[in-house]
RNA sequence: GCCGGAGUGGUGGAAUCGGUAGACACGACGGACUUAAAAUCCGUUGCCGAUUUAAAGGCGCAGGGGUUCGAGUCCCCUCUCCGGCACCA
């Protein structure tokens, strides 16, 4: 039986419980019966309460999965949570409460707010990083990686931040800031664990070739972030010296431009010629000035170009010119290349401006096509093409050719070689923070560093820790923690207090999902190879770079572990855009009426559970869905929730309405009995069809999906069947709402479901009905209507039958009134005939 | 600076094979129902356009040029906004 008011609050929790009780989201992950879809949804940090903008990533992940369930597929579509990290162990000590209990609280309020948002996963492979069944194999990655040497310990400065600890590189903001607190980032010298990315860098570059289903801007992002360029290393000397002074060049083609060189303020060459030299004082006093200034400052646009002569001079082996003085300067960066720069004004602007600003020489080496360039007239540097001059045995070359030739020529006397230079860093996987999962190493005053036997993994995290303490890591406070045997001599020995960064527990999670209650490895190696390469994943933008990156390189470990077939985890990437509010308050820091993504400091959060309360998840999930293209960020206006509101009651109130006149079953439409509006009905009908599946299948595009369904119920209103309407009509009516509650069962799948049953329809569950199929005959035209031009303008329309010929199609738009018109007294040029379309009449 | 994305009514946005610009929705205005309001339903809604009504017509997709019978869509130039990288040699 239907109520006549659309019954959300009654219907919604009766389906949510429906689809658990029934196991519809439940995988089978041996059924080969169909063919698979591994439908993922980033899983998210378990922070508090989430908000409507949360929420557009799990509804789209949601209409996915009922959607590829309905296309056939076996889906795999699993939820957990990204339990370790920072924010449980700050909230800890702000609210003296432990870490864990304060994770596991948020998770259930998430997970409440997730399942009340009628979101379908199979909980049966829920995961949390925070678990030791979960971090036992976040361990094991570990070990893998320990086991290839990629994962190896050093002394290095890490960004240190005064209460996250160290971060990696990704964590800092270009500004030289914390990317999570905002503090300003110092440098600190800490022996650490990292992974060897570098090593990794070619092949995760190379291999974003593979990835087509991802976004061409997110590969990009990951393309500057490895940042690979391609040149020489050439190995000039101190000519005072004899010491080396090997620089990177990606331009050895202006090799015979060199005039001074430039080096970092703390580069080991610099540090080791300066006792005792004659400008030592002058030097270390600039040295100085720039330690006190940030990096962020000192990098910035606006920094102008200092530098302070060192005395010393430099022999380019190409040209044997000994007196090249070497220049300690603010702007090389120290740990990129060589940290020491052979400048070429001519040729490098940065170079340029340095050079006239302390009235170095300047030689032109790369003459244009037009033999212009000239010292006395050049106002800036020339950086584009040309031939070579002034390059000895070079001259006249391209410099393109030049390029390689120099090197060649280099490398023959053994001076020079071609590299590969990288911008990316190896990642820092260590923090020195309690909450996290410990890395699976002891330190042995007799062996060194030992990794922990898998047989022994999980290595536990103590429960009892003191972690209000204000100084450190609280786990290196831990005497029964920090105290143990060698695994290896069984002597006494310490563990390892530094736990591994959140990143590297989320970078394999999808994994786990697939085999997420094996007891005895991380998962089954033939499950994985047949469930990986996830087939859509689903995320924040934001994550372009670090998760993302991240999960592609343990995935390549893994590989090359013998762990996993799979070389890239993620098929196909769809990154969606963020949901924006206009701020409300002016406080100088935000201003009033400017768009904002969600937050609390902006105080423009929606709460999904209220507006559940007021209009049922599936208003919020078709507002949701409706607000604009999914990838784009989007608006979110509070009065817009009405319109897809009112859409579903007027979708209740025609089902309701039209239950008492259909027939209780299917029945064939009898095309030749409709009227010409009921016609036109049923041939909507089946365009929407073909449209929200077109829709869907390119791009997600489920605002326009919805559009479409909301146009036909308006056709649907128009074709006014009543109880005096034939029996053709009557089963067009009832096909139009059965269908319509088909196709939106991926979308508002509580009301679809509910009016799949009060329609008597089988099988049970909407989802177990397939995706409905486009009826060709449905879609037939009788007539069509042509667009009437002249010169391009549109002057008119009319019908014709479907079949007319190009011909009479013709004297037809000829002889029409509104196109006769424009023509009369004009000559006729030129007829364009687009059949099916238009006819555009040319007249002088 | 390099790379990527975007610019369409009062608002969110449609139209990506060159062929009716503004679908769909919000808001606004008018009407019906109601004692009244809310809800609902029905209209109107890009701009200019006779001092009255309606129309004719013109103008309109950041700006300028081009190709074409025809351009939001293709090409060239310019501007603005967003994102990534960046004194990276």
């Amino acid at each position: 039986m239907m109520e006549e008011k659309y019954p959300f609050h009654a219907i919604e929790p009766k389906w949510q419980k429906y689809w658990d009780d029934t196991g519809a989201f439940r995988c089978d992950t041996q059924d080969v019966s169909r063919p698979k879809f591994y439908c993922l949804t980033m899983f998210p940090y378990p922070s508090g309460h989430m908000h409507v903008g949360h929420g557009r990533n799990y509804i789209m992940g949601d209409v996915i999965t009922r959607y590829k369930k309905m296309m056939g597929y076996n889906v795999l579509s699993p939820m957990g949570w990204d339990s370790f990290g920072l924010p449980a162990e700050n909230a800890a000590k702000k609210f003296n409460v432990h870490p864990h209990k304060w994770t596991i609280e948020n998770i259930q309020e998430m997970k409440r707010q997730v399942r009340s948002w009628g979101v379908g996963y199979d909980w049966e492979r829920e995961i949390a990083t925070c678990h030791p069944d979960y971090y036992k194999w976040t361990q094991w990655v570990f070990l893998q990686a320990y086991k290839l040497g990629v994962a190896y310990q050093k002394e290095a400065p890490v960004n240190w931040c005064p209460l996250c600890t160290n971060l990696a590189n990704e964590e800092v903001t270009a500004d030289g800031r914390c990317d999570r607190c905002g503090r300003p980032v110092e440098k600190k010298n800490l022996k650490q664990w990292f992974f060897r990315i570098t090593q990794y860098a070619d092949r995760l570059l190379k291999d974003l070739d593979l990835l087509d289903g991802w976004p061409e801007k997110v590969r990009q992002m990951q393309a500057n972030w490895i940042g690979k360029s391609e040149g020489a290393k050439v190995s000039f000397k101190v000519t005072e010296t004899g010491d080396d002074c090997p620089v990177y060049t990606t331009r050895p083609d202006t090799i015979f431009g060199v005039t001074f060189m430039a080096i970092a303020p703390d580069n080991p060459l610099l540090l080791k010629l300066l006792p005792g030299s004659e400008k030592e004082a002058e030097v270390r006093a600039f040295i100085e000035k720039l330690a006190n200034i940030p990096a962020s400052e000192r990098f910035s646009d606006a920094t102008a170009k200092e530098g302070v002569f060192t005395g010393f001079h430099v022999t380019n082996p190409y040209n044997g010119d000994t007196d090249i003085e070497l220049w300690v300067t603010n702007y090389v960066v120290s740990d990129s290349g060589t940290g020491i720069v052979m400048a070429v004004p001519t040729h490098d602007q940065r170079d340029w401006d340095f050079a006239t600003k302390y009235g170095i020489a300047k030689k032109i080496v790369i003459q244009n096509a037009e033999k212009t360039l000239d010292v006395a007239t050049m106002t800036a540097a020339y950086v584009d093409d040309g031939v070579l001059v002034n390059s000895g045995s070079f001259d006249g070359m391209a410099n393109r050719e030049a390029i390689k030739a120099i090197i060649a020529d280099g490398t023959a006397k053994g001076y020079a070689e071609a590299t590969t230079n990288f911008r990316i860093r190896d990642w820092n996987v260590a923090r020195q923070r309690y909450w996290g999962a410990p890395i699976p190493i002891v330190h042995c005053p007799h062996c060194g560093a030992v990794p922990v036997p898998e047989d022994q993994l999980p290595v536990r995290l103590p429960d009892d820790v003191d972690y209000n303490g204000d100084q450190g890591n609280p786990l290196a406070r831990h005497e029964g923690f920090v105290n143990t045997t060698c695994p290896k001599c069984g002597a006494p020995a310490k563990r390892e207090t530094d736990t591994l960064a959140q990143w590297l527990c989320s970078c394999w999670y999808f994994l786990r999902y697939i085999d997420a209650r094996n007891e005895t490895a991380a998962f089954d190696k033939e499950l994985a190879d047949k469930w990986m390469p996830v087939d859509q994943y689903i995320g924040g933008v934001e994550h372009a770079v670090l998760h993302l990156l991240y999960s592609r390189f343990v995935v390549k470990i893994l590989n090359d572990a013998g762990a996993l077939d799979c070389v890239e985890p993620f098929k196909a990437l769809f990154t969606q855009g963020m949901i924006c509010k206009r701020c409300e308050k002016d406080d100088g820091k935000y201003v009033k009426g400017k768009l904002y993504k969600m937050s609390k400091s902006v105080g423009n959060v929606v709460s999904p559970d209220e507006l559940i309360e007021t209009y049922g998840a599936d208003t919020v999930r078709l507002y949701t869905l409706f607000i604009g293209p999914p990838e784009l960020d989007a608006e979110w206006q509070d009065a817009a929730v009405q319109g897809p509101y009112r859409f579903l009651c007027r979708l209740w109130k025609k089902a309701y309405d039209a239950k008492a006149i259909v027939p209780e079953q299917d029945v064939a439409v009898a095309i030749d009995a409709l009227k010409p509006v009921e016609r036109d009905l049923y041939r909507k009908l089946h365009q929407t069809l073909a449209g929200v599946t077109d829709s869907i299948e390119h791009g997600f595009r489920f605002n326009t999906a919805i559009a479409q369904l909301m146009e036909l119920m308006n056709a649907l209103d128009k074709a006014k069947i009543d109880a005096s309407s034939s029996d053709a009509a009557k089963a067009l009516l009832r096909e139009t709402i059965v269908t319509v509650a088909r196709m939106m069962a991926p979308i508002t799948p509580h009301i679809a479901e509910e009016i799949w049953q009060a329609y008597g329809c089988t099988p049970a569950g909407v989802m177990n009905a397939g995706w409905p199929k486009v009826n060709e005959a449905a879609l037939k035209e009788d007539s069509l209507q042509i667009i009437l031009q002249v010169n391009g303008k549109m002057r008119g329309k009319m019908m014709v039958p479907a079949g007319i010929s190009k011909t009479e199609l013709e004297t037809l738009a000829l002889d029409s009134a509104d196109v006769k018109r424009f023509t009369d007294g004009q000559t006729v040029a030129k007829v364009i005939v687009v059949p099916g379309k238009l006819v555009n009449i040319v007249v002088k």
